[in-house]
DNA sequence: CGGGATCTTGTTACCGGTCACATTCGACGC
DNA sequence: GCGTCGAATGTGACCGGTAACAAGATCCCG
């Protein structure tokens, strides 16, 4: 015998005008909220109902889109959810159905331009559809940083999770992993992937290399990233079949850590006679690096050497001289991952989508060569 | 009358010999789970306590670090624990406690690199701390969104609020809304802020005029930040007043807006004589792209103009030529923001920290002036 | 106009912690 | 050996939704 909590007195006093919405406390009657204000508090359901003077239930089926509802009750109700400016509780909406409008975003390298781009299209993408995303930050390195994040995902009713991370390591602890409830492995790379092989003879790494060869290059040099990136290997890959395919002659694979200092410690580290006459780096960042490596060397770029990035970072445009490359649509990826693992949340297929197609800009910092 | 939710039969099975745990269903006998594989789902704290044959207050008070607990009772209830794999349900908690262990971060401007990493350290420092950081990203522009952030911030019952925006938009809605949670407003940039005026005559921009004076500069321009950020005004301000305190001239005010294009685009509109020697540009990337314009005004960096930076990012000592600059903590920003939310959250009075201090980077942007 | 089918609405329990209060236990004093 | 008091532990309700089921209202038809 709960003591009133949800007083349903059929009292007039709802039925009264307007104008008068004193809280009289009539003896023996639990005074009902009819503004927001005065309640002081969030609503609940049950304030809603009260002031509705119908069951808790039946806001709860109005909420839910159920359409028997006599429209004198409903239209009750849709005052009181005005008047008391009701928003559903999420945390409780959880408790029961054991499921939260949150998404988890494993990830480490928030401070590169690609994954936290790929975080924005992410967050974007789960607010769009009412979700908002949990940064769960991984300290790499450390083993058990994928156990406490699985312990967070399961103790925080997470809806699903999305990791965002490229590394093989990340890759393998996921796989491992059991998070009990849907989850999905965004690669920062989709489009140089295995599974799109049409692309990689489309566009991309071909239109660039083509871009090369049409200015005469014949020998290229790939400045890759670290090989536990499959991202890097992705764009090896596809740097080394754009080669074969257009009858050019790689000069080799050096493999830098994606920063602008490794490219420059890779290009300063070359033999002093160099075989090749453009250099592709894997990243806009690298290439900056081999760009200052290269001027240090008393090399002109692009008179003695071209060189070429990938992912378009705004720099990009400005460094000396401006950097051609391939422009990665990183927000739409991270958007495509939310969607992919919304609709495994859903339980629905996930819907085909395009390859993300990178766009080749061309810049200054590829030329004609001399050679 | 509950059915017996909560068995508490004071069976002997439990201190029969261990090796035999079998789930013998003595007949009446709600079975125990004794492991968390036989229970199939996250052990709840009841699971808990019938294992450990104590009420589930009694297991509640072990988690809160109660005391007064028999060792006998401490000991099964430990015991019960481990086997069960037990984790608190953060969202009951949250039901009942009406708080969250989650913080959300008001942000828009995920891809640049200060703010990018202003939350990788928020992120850290919600992580050590057990919370998790929730990104709400707003998208600039649209009045209403604030409103859907602060519905969003009481329907997930947020523990707390970090608004990194850092433009006076951002800055006056945030100051207007009623979060009904700690919230705290971390602008980009605190050490240049007013109230550590101190500062302004001891480290970070004081010592990039000095440096440049004791070159031979006497006229500097500054390429400042957007006029609606308070870090633009900030370093803005601390230009001048360090300019005035070594008795140098600025030679004027232009603003970009962060970009390296604006950067590019207003140094190239300069006048083509111009009366000034060095460029003190407010952040890495404007300084980019007037690098690159001063190139194509066949002016040579740094022998015929100096330039400087502000933030050092990773890409600044691969510019050609690499940029000197101002090293900003962002990390350590994002941390204190954190750290002070959470300080407000418990009701603490945020201890007072050291100022985080930019560092002067030397490198071959500047050098002695011809003129 | 009664009885069942259907429509509409209400009642109660539950999710898993937390809290307020009640009860039992054990030690001690007389 | 019994009463007392504090320590140890247990009971039941509650947070705000959701779900299963129950019951009242309405309607239709013979």
């Amino acid at each position: 015998m709960p003591p009133g909590t949800a007083p349903l007195e059929t009292g007039e006093a709802q039925d009264a005008p307007r104008e008068d919405p004193a809280p009289e406390a009539a003896p023996g009657t639990e005074t009902v909220a009819t503004s927001a204000e005065e309640l002081g508090r969030p609503a609940t359901i049950r304030d809603v109902a009260a002031l509705a003077r119908v069951s808790h239930q039946t806001v709860h089926r109005f909420l839910q889109g159920y359409e028997g509802i006599r429209p004198a009750t409903r239209e009750r109700v849709v005052e009181a959810l005005a008047a008391l400016e009701y928003r559903p509780n999420l945390t409780a909406r959880s408790l029961t159905t054991g499921r939260s409008m949150r998404i988890g975003a494993l990830t480490h390298e928030l401070d590169q331009f690609g994954p936290s781009k790929i975080i924005q299209g992410a967050a974007q993408a789960a607010r769009d559809a009412g979700y908002v995303l949990d940064i769960l930050s991984l300290d790499m390195g450390d083993p058990d940083e994928i156990d406490r994040a699985l312990q967070t995902v399961t103790q925080h009713d997470l809806a699903g999770v999305l990791a965002l991370a490229s590394t093989d390591h990340m890759a393998q602890a996921f796989g491992t992993a059991n998070f009990r409830v849907p989850a999905f492995l965004a690669g920062e790379e989709d489009e140089f992937a295995s599974d799109h092989p049409s692309q990689l003879t489309s566009v991309g790494f071909p239109a660039l290399i083509d871009h090369l060869a049409e200015l005469g290059h014949r020998r290229l040099l790939h400045l890759a990233g670290p090989s536990a990136w499959s991202a890097a290997r992705n764009r090896a890959r596809a740097f080394e079949a754009a080669v074969a395919a257009h009858g050019l002659v790689s000069a080799g694979v050096v493999h830098g850590d994606w920063t602008a200092r490794s490219g420059h410690e890779v290009v300063s580290a070359l033999p002093s006679s160099l075989d090749f006459t453009a250099v592709v780096a894997a990243n806009d960042q690298m290439a900056l690096g081999a760009l200052l490596a290269l001027r240090e060397r008393d090399l002109r770029v692009p008179e003695d050497m071209s060189i070429t990035g990938v992912d378009d970072i705004p720099d990009a445009a400005y460094f000396s001289p401006p950097l051609t490359t391939l422009r990665v649509d990183f927000v739409a990826q991270g958007r495509r991952a939310v969607e992919h693992l919304l609709a495994r949340i859903a339980g629905r297929e996930p819907e085909d989508d395009d390859a993300l197609i990178s766009q080749l800009v061309v810049r200054r910092s590829t030329d004609a060569t001399a050679r």
